[in-house]
DNA sequence: CCGTCAGGTAATCATTCGATTACAACCAGC
DNA sequence: GCTGGTTGTAATCGAATGATTACCTGACGG
């Protein structure tokens, strides 16, 4: 396989991981094995844990912004139902979000935080100035993803007959219960 | 000191830097510095890493929930207002908001995920029926306490001038910046 | 053929970390 | 004054982990 294909596999393995059990808690021995490469050559491809992870929450972002310009272009109406679409779809890639609620947790690390803030002041300049969004509807928008991220990352929906998360995850992920469950990971998953 | 004292004093210690580090990310070594105790006899204490953590989290969501209960009991009208005050209010207290947020990431964890979403759960029974939020406003309600935990967790506020950081900042924190700026932790602290 | 370079691994190292063990200091009650 | 329980610590251990080194392999050009 050439390099570069290599590099975004382990990538891609990478995001999950990271995704599943957090930068301090994942082990680069962990994203060799869902990539299905030894470990000394993740570390060699990418310098180190920290530089891969770094890769990691750059692409996951990208691949945020990238999918909220896509949804931006088109007519003005709906355009904020259409970005919430595309950011539901992201779920789908296994530890995408979950990677970059993790990297916001970190805003105290000297060298991740600085990133972290960047790409986060990034994402809501994206709200602001492509997307037209006012600072009112942007805060909503950001606040309903957070949301979104924190009842994945908890698989709310795994739990055993609970009334209570029943609710919460029926009103909180409206008509898209159906593509979310079918796409998240068990809580088995990983660990 | 009392066992029951030092209990308490290192799972403050504790949250602190649970909420800083994360789970994975603190050690024992880190939390017994910080309580000024030496580190077996924190592991001692509560048996495990992870019996800590637990401590501490159901600690932290139990303070959560008081001071809810607190904003609840009163006059109906202003009610929500009093409640986000009092979500505010806790963002003094070192890390409290940020190890439930680093909780609600670890789901798929097979001891640490049930007991979050048990905990998850409790909250929005809460809402929903001590404090009368309908199904709406209590999902506004916790969208907003997770971008608020976002902010704080990545040190928004620390940034060298960004003026979108400083825009996401005044509008997700409407007149209450001050109290947060005051109470938050630099880049630099614990790392 | 043969050198060499990209793609990749096995073996191993130095640290770190959670946990255990053994022991010390203090204090109350008899 | 000694005995037993409570509050702690120093020393240490074994496993895990990120990183390094040395080596292997196959393709491709000359």
């Amino acid at each position: 396989m050439s390099s570069a294909d290599r590099r975004e596999s382990i990538l891609r393995a990478a995001t999950a991981v990271f995704g599943a059990k957090g930068y301090a808690g994942a082990t680069t021995d962990d994203v060799a094995k869902a990539a299905e490469v030894s470990q000394p050559y993740v570390v060699r491809l990418f310098g180190s844990k920290q530089q891969l992870f770094l890769a990691v929450l750059e692409r996951a972002v990208a691949r945020l912004s990238s999918g909220f310009r896509a949804a931006i272009a088109g007519p003005d109406e709906a355009r904020a139902d259409r970005m919430g679409r595309a950011y539901i779809e992201l779920v789908a890639e296994r530890g995408l979000l979950q990677v970059i609620s993790s990297a916001f947790l970190l805003g105290g690390d000297p060298v991740i935080g600085p990133v972290a803030r960047r790409l986060f002041s990034g994402v809501w300049q994206l709200l602001r100035e492509e997307a037209g969004f006012g600072p009112d509807e942007a805060r909503d928008f950001m606040a309903n993803g957070m949301l979104i991220n924190t009842i994945v990352g908890l698989r709310m929906m795994n739990d055993e007959g609970d009334p209570s998360a029943d609710e919460l995850f029926a009103v909180c992920l409206p008509e898209s219960a159906d593509l979310l469950i079918s796409s998240i990971p068990g809580t088995d998953d990983d660990w």
